[in-house]
Order: C-alpha cells, then structure tokens, then sequence
DNA sequence: ATTATAAGCGTAATAACAACACTTGTCAAT
DNA sequence: ATTGACAAGTGTTGTTATTACGCTTATAAT
C-alpha cells in the first residue's frame, strides 16, 4: 500500500436511523444489540454499512428492515458524522436519519445475523451506546423535534383518527415541555395538516373528544 | 472479490464547498477547472476526496486551500449527496459545505496540481459542472439564503467597518429580491449581531453613513 | 340532581412583520 | 448662497402570529 493508498483507501459509509416511538407520554427509541466485533454486546441505533448498489435512503431502510423487521417506515435526513476515530475499524462516515413509527403495530423485533436484540429505551434512560450513536442521538432528538411542528412525521403514530388531546400528549412528550391546550388546538388547525372527521370518541367520564385524521396532502412551507 | 467486497469496498467521501462572493450586487460562486479524468475539463466545485487522517471539517478546508490557495475561511456544512451514480470510478458519497469569501482578498487564484484554473461565475451563468455539482449549487445557495438572515457568515465580506446600506446591498444580491430600508435597518439592528462604531463614512454626492462592524461575540438562537 | 373531569371555545395583550412618507446631509449646478 | 438631486436616516400604522388566560359543556360516577 503506497501512501496515496493509505490517504484515501478502506473508507465506508454508515446510514443511521433513529427509530422512535412514544407510549403512555414517554418517548423511546430502538435500540439493537450488536453480537460482533466491534462494540459486541453494546447497544445501538439501527443501522449498518452502506452498499454499492444503494442510494442512501435505500440502504438506511434496508438496514432497518434487515435489523429489526420493520418496513415502510418514512425517513428523514437529518446530519453527517464523520470523526476520525468513531469507528475502530476503518475510517466509516455515518449519514444519518430520524424515523417514528408506532411501537404497537411493529411486526416483531427479532434475532437478526448481526444484531441479537431489539429493544424500546425511554430517551432519558439510553445506556453508552457503541460507536458515536450517544452524539448522534442527541441530534436526532433534537431533529425530531424541529420536525413534528410543521411536518406530518407523526402521522405513523396515528394512521386513523385521533382527537386533538392524544395528539398533544405526544408532542409534549417528544418536546418535554406542557402546551396550552387552547393553543395548541389553534395552531394544529392552523398548519392545515389536519382534518375533522365530523366523528366523536366517548370514553372515561369526560366531554367526547372530537376526531381527526390527518390530510392525505402534504404541502410545503416557503421558507420566504 | 467476493460478494461481500463487492457490496461493500471502494466506497469513498467526497468533501465539496460551495464558495461565494458577492460583486457589485452579483453573487458570484468560484468554480475550478478540472485536469484529470473523470470530467477533464470541466468546472467542478472545490474539493475532493477526504483524507482518512483528518476530520470532515478539515478535510474540505483542506482541499480548498490545495486547490484555490484560500486559508482561513470559514465554512458551514449543509447536505450530503449519495447517488449510485454520482461518481463514475467508486462509489463516492459527497458531504457539502458552503462558504463566503471576498474575491477582493483572495490571495492568488493559481493552478495547482489537479485543476488547472479557478474563477468565479455569476450564479445564474454557472456551465454544466462535472458530478452533480450542479445540484450541490442548487441547495448551497438556497442553504445561504437561509444563513445569512441569522449568523455571521458574511462577516468574512466586511472584515472592518461597513453601512447598512452597503450590507442590504449584499443581501439583496443574494437572495435575489429588493428589501425595504428601513425593515432592514430594524431587522439588522435588533439581530444584534453588528454594532455602531459612531463613525461615518462620507463619499460623494450623499448624506454619510454611518459604520457599522459585526460584533466578536455570536450568540446562539434557541429552537423555542 | 350533583360533582368531578377533561374537552371545547373565545378574547385580550403582546410581539413580529410589512407597508409606507417624510426629513436630513452632502455635492454640483446655477 | 441658493437650489436641486440623491441617497441616507428615522417614525408610524396596520396586519399577523404568538402567548396567556377564563369560561362553558358533555360525559360517567355518585
């Protein structure tokens, strides 16, 4: 190998996902645990190397279906990370991206070649992951949160109908934060990603809440 | 080479920065001049393949100093680009830069090993570039549409003092529309990222302005 | 019927943005 | 020295978006 060879050669690509999921107002991401070297029994986001053949969305959700079974999931770019050191094994650069799905209807999270395990991890309760997964999480978080307000990245989460108030409480969930229920109702009309149903849900001992579903179109914001 | 090589090996990271300039209310994008196979010839954005010794950063900065002689600038990652096809001899995945710089103080713009020329091109009289450049142009511009409104990124245009004037003058070229005057003094003003010198500069036939310079300091704008 | 609960609805105060008109300091022409 | 042209400076008003907050209403449990 000559030195041009060792400048440039054994370089890879890594497509990362961020799957996340909310439940009972705690948000939690998918983590798998690697059974080979590198990193052999630490968790982390799922993901893997890029192929030849693949464009980069394609081989994220390929990673994703090969790692936990999971398919038609959406997707959304969202950063590069490329430390000199954050794989031990070859230089890799990971392209990475945020997805949510709802955990409920996950097919099943099963033994894959390289992964033995599939698991929900509440986001304050993520242990050291393998690789720079920690960092990468904690831009994808904050990804996700940048994108539920003008975006349609929840509508896995409620594929049917849903009332304004289940709504709420995932974002809240995902922001961490209360919102004002009045205003949140506004605002949600306002974005103009969802629709009335007309229909109510009556359930516990309180008011029915009205029901929608979210709009088959999306449309973009200007930026000016 | 087996099947897994094949998916897997030659894989490569190409870094590239879109560098501008603004000209007598032309923003302007410097293009160099390649002399190698693929694309002999043609102009192509500056940069090249990352070295695996140096982080992301470093590496486009890197190759626009070997490429363009230009030290010292400051750059801001936006995208990457990953099409199967994109590279015609290995699979490369490009992670894009932009920056702005004054034509005015480059050093010298001076042949070098790999590109034979470098020059700056209006943005909408830029040729057929080599790869896909022409669609990393595409977003870098729209990503300096954006940039501009809330950070120092056209500090390196103004390294001493400057007026509003002059300033608005720049952002109109760059985002291509006329702004209003006194909209864009309140906006500048109250972003608080340029300070009053208490100087003015008088220069022909008009009422003197006064000189602004952007302040050292640069703070963070929070999400919510 | 009464009560507790959470949903729905509306309004006022404030902040951000957009549109627009007049005044001021300099040079050049008279 | 007066006047005109020019571009810089400044202030006000209407619109829209955001925030804060109070009252009403439909259900189930008692």
């Amino acid at each position: 190998m000559n030195v041009k060879d060792k400048l440039y050669k054994n370089q890879g690509i890594h497509v990362i996902t961020a799957i996340f999921t909310v439940e009972q107002g705690i948000t939690k991401v998918l983590l798998v645990k690697r059974k080979n070297e590198p990193f052999l029994g630490d968790w982390i986001l799922t993901g893997g190397a890029l192929y030849n053949n693949e464009d980069l969305m394609e081989g994220a959700k390929r990673e994703i279906s090969e790692k936990t079974g999971i398919k038609n999931i959406e997707i959304y770019q969202f950063g590069v990370f490329g430390r000199v050191d954050r794989s031990p094994i070859m230089r890799m650069v990971a392209v990475s991206y945020i997805g949510v799905i709802d955990s409920k209807r996950v097919e099943v999270l099963r033994e894959t070649l390289r992964t033995s395990n599939a698991d929900w991890f509440p986001i304050d309760k993520v242990p050291p992951l393998g690789y720079d997964h920690n960092e990468i999480l904690v831009e994808a978080l904050k990804e996700l949160q940048k994108k539920i307000v003008s975006s349609t990245i929840l509508k896995s989460l409620f594929p049917g109908v849903f009332s304004l108030p289940e709504l709420q409480k995932v974002y809240e969930a995902i922001l961490g934060m209360k919102l004002d229920r009045r205003n949140f109702r506004k605002k949600m009309l306002s974005l103009d990603l969802i629709e009335d149903t007309g229909e109510t849900a009556k359930f516990e001992g309180k008011k029915p809440a009205k029901q929608y579903r979210f709009k088959k179109k999306i449309e973009e914001k200007k930026v000016f």
